[in-house]
DNA sequence: AGCACGCCGACT
DNA sequence: GTCGGCGTGCTC
């Protein structure tokens, strides 16, 4: 006997067909079914679907239904939790359940036929290598101990706020152990916000669980893995067989069956959020996720969000999540927190040769500095050079250019950072006033100076730096502004004459000059060239260290003791509303790779070269005050009614045209103001949403493509989300429009993290 | 989104 | 004479 089924497939979203297709099977099958099934000419991966609402109205014609080909043999139906997350994604997020559950799937698993599963299946499974020596498990300081308690004996969610240093890992480290042992098919979940981030976080966890579960125990799931990596470390978890998950946002949609405990590591990261296709949150995601498996969810940042800071007030006030505090920073002696080989292994003699410096006269002053800072113990003292009182157009103030010459006078290093990377963003004719636009995208096009080319950062068309002035033929075209190419040759030229210590030879008897590196970007884009790079400053190799916040992210640098914002100003003034945020929690980190070392925690100093030395964002930077920082900014948020007393979305469109773009923006905005206020009892959500009109986005242009967006914006989350679902309809219509003719694809962004 | 079918320019 | 450009149109 045939039974009718639901299935999903991976229809794009705005496509005529439902998200949910009808086929035959012989036999009755459970939701969560994976299964194949023709489509069209080809035949493609589906997912059983509960019967919905959908297959009672869109009755088809029978004829077309066609039989499904085969189910996944050996893999489990996927679990009523995950159907129901990837349900609630899709609702959320304004996309089809078969987009956002088949991209939620390793990628092989669409892609391999039958035949070569059941091979993938039936390949041996390895026998774990249990009896390694068990990495002892840290003894906790008495913060650490009580936030664990707390997280053991409350329900959750957690915003664990710690210090970089704090020893966050540790606690995280502590909770999985726990979920682990209290139940033997117990999972957990630890996401980081960037692939480079997962290798060490492996490394720890498989040396703490490796040898207890096994080494198949701990598998990473992240989009830089090969494809069958990926399917492997799928299956695994999928079968129960993994307890630990590491990840990248991708992770939150992993099928864990057992799932008990979710760990949100760094939550204000904007990587959590997803920018294409489905444009989800993983952090918010996941705390849903654990309400909906009765899992623990824990978020942890030394800068939350302003959303999950919001979310953890007193409960009193109306916070959901539980913030649990670890102010202090923990020295590596007690606990190294990287437990990399490198640091390890100098970090005996390291600490030998600082304490006697730390017994040098100017410890004294420093000392005083730092009482009347406010700076906490064994944080970095936050120093403001007041750019006004320096030369015009200087890079490197004075102060700041004898500070780094003293420290790597005495072997330290330091960081200089620089959120711009290549030679000077824009290059320019003073004569007829041309400059290097890119001609698809209203944008400049980057000088790079080390290949010689102007590069676009948007579309990425580059070409050779013209000899003259293209327009007027002027050979004297000058760069404007600076990147951290520029750094490197400038801070290169400016400590030329300073010698390494104690590198005195025959050959040399002046010592060895500098050595500065660069890494941003441009200088990782090899594959590994990055961890090369990083080895090589953890060997003592580099004695500046000149990047972008790529260098500000996760690494620990233990001898490093002087970091330095060059011209962190831009973002105080960005009309982005989140821009101070962001910037806080970028020095914030940046602060914590100085004086990792407990040797050295307490004379190492954090440089931001200034014009607005008062700014209360650098004041609350300097005292290392989040909570003052967090407060003023919510106060300011909530004045102007913006998230996170707000909820918003955004539709951006994309055309050939900005008129076209616009026009389909603006139709459908009138259709809401106009049409679905007539629908009877929608005036009473209309009026909480408001539809903002259409505008060009920032970079009206990229790669030939005009784009424009429209800012939908509700104090209630639930009048936005009921508005959205019943607009994305009206959305779908405007664009058979002729106004629209051009439009080449719009989206949904809700909770976008930029307007 | 794929992948068809379908109708016009430069090559073995 | 074909190979192949990408413009519409359909997929339970």
């Amino acid at each position: 006997m045939n039974t009718r089924l639901c299935v999903l497939v991976q229809t794009p979203a705005h496509s005529a067909l439902g998200p949910v297709l009808t086929y035959r099977s012989p036999q009755a099958l459970a939701p969560g079914t994976l299964v194949r099934v023709p489509l069209g000419s080809r035949e493609t991966l589906g997912i059983v679907w509960e019967a919905g609402v959908t297959e009672a109205t869109g009755e088809i014609d029978p004829d077309k239904v066609r039989d499904i080909a085969g189910t996944l043999e050996g893999i489990a139906p996927l679990g009523a939790a995950w159907q129901q997350l990837v349900g609630f994604a899709a609702q959320y997020y304004q996309r089809s359940v078969g987009e956002v559950a088949l991209a939620a799937l390793p990628p092989q698993l669409r892609d391999l036929s039958p035949l070569q599963m059941q091979r993938r299946l039936k390949r041996k499974k390895t026998a774990d290598s249990l009896g390694a020596p068990v990495q002892a498990a840290q003894a906790l300081s008495p913060e650490q101990a009580e936030v664990l308690a707390q997280i053991q004996s409350q329900s959750g969610p957690f915003l664990l706020f710690g210090a970089t240093g704090s020893g966050k890992t540790e606690v995280y480290l502590h909770a999985v152990a726990a979920q682990l042992a209290a139940d033997p098919a117990a999972q957990a979940l630890v996401m980081v916000p960037e692939i480079n981030l997962t290798p060490q976080l492996e490394a720890r966890f498989m040396a703490r669980f490796g040898p207890v579960y096994g080494e198949q125990a701990v598998v990473s799931l992240h989009s830089g893995m090969t494809n069958p990596q990926r399917l492997k470390s799928w299956l695994a978890a999928h079968s129960g067989q993994a307890r630990i998950v590491l990840g990248t946002r991708m992770a939150v949609f992993a099928s864990l069956p057992c799932l008990r405990l979710i760990v949100v590591d760094e939550e204000h990261d904007p990587s959590y959020k997803s920018s294409e296709g489905a444009r989800y949150s993983a952090r918010d995601l996941a705390v849903y996720r654990g309400k909906l498996e009765g899992a623990k969810v824990i978020l942890g940042s030394a800068t939350p969000s302003l959303e999950s800071w919001y979310q953890s007030r007193p409960s009193a006030e109306g916070g959901r999540y539980l913030r649990l505090h670890m102010p202090s920073r923990i020295g590596s002696l007690a606990m190294p927190d990287a437990g990399t080989a490198q640091d390890t292994g100098s970090a005996g003699t390291d600490s030998a040769t600082f304490t006697a410096h730390a017994a040098s006269p100017d410890q004294g002053a420093r000392n005083a500095m730092r009482r009347q800072s406010g700076t906490p113990d064994g944080l970095p003292l936050v120093r403001r050079v007041d750019m006004n009182h320096q030369p015009r157009r200087a890079v490197f103030s004075l102060p700041l250019l004898e500070a780094i010459k003293e420290r790597v006078a005495r072997g330290e290093q330091c960081m200089v950072f620089l959120n711009r990377r290549g030679y000077a963003p824009v290059l320019h004719c003073a004569d007829c006033g041309w400059k290097s636009e890119c001609p698809h995208c209203s944008a400049f096009r980057v000088f790079h100076k080390i290949d010689r080319t102007l590069r676009c950062h948007h579309c990425g068309f580059t070409e050779r730096v013209p000899r003259a002035c293209p327009a007027c033929g002027n050979p004297d075209i000058e760069p404007m502004g600076r990147g951290t190419e520029q750094l490197e040759e400038q801070l290169g030229a400016l400590l030329a004459d300073v010698r390494r210590p104690g590198t005195e030879s025959a050959e040399h008897p002046e010592g060895l000059p500098l050595r500065i590196a660069r890494i941003d970007a441009d200088s990782t884009r090899l594959k590994g060239a990055l961890e090369t790079q990083l080895a090589a400053v953890h060997a003592g190799e580099v004695d500046v260290l000149v990047g972008t916040q790529m260098i500000a992210k996760g690494h620990d640098f233990r001898r490093i003791t002087l970091v330095a914002a060059v011209n962190p100003d831009g973002a105080l003034f960005s009309s982005d509303f989140r821009a101070p945020e962001r910037l806080f929690s970028l020095l914030m980190q940046a602060a914590g790779r100085s004086g990792r070392d407990a040797a050295l925690g307490d004379r190492s100093e954090v440089w931001i070269q200034t014009f607005q030395p008062a700014h209360p964002l650098y004041a609350a930077l300097k005292a290392h005050d989040y909570p003052a920082f967090a407060e003023q900014q919510l106060q300011e948020r909530q004045k102007a009614g913006m998230p996170p007393f707000s909820a918003q979305a955004l539709v951006r469109a994309e055309a050939r045209t900005q008129e076209a773009a616009q026009a389909f923006l603006n139709l459908a905005r009138q259709s809401a103001l106009t049409d679905m206020a007539q629908w009877p009892g929608w005036e009473v959500i209309l009026e909480q949403v408001f539809v903002y009109p259409a505008v060009p986005m920032s970079i009206q242009r990229v790669a030939n493509v005009e784009r424009a967006q429209m800012l939908v914006e509700s104090p209630s989350r639930a009048a936005l989300q009921k508005f959205l679902a019943a607009w994305h309809d009206v959305l779908h219509g405007t664009r058979a429009a002729p106004e629209c003719k051009g439009l080449i694809r719009w989206a949904v962004d809700v909770d976008p993290l930029a307007i």
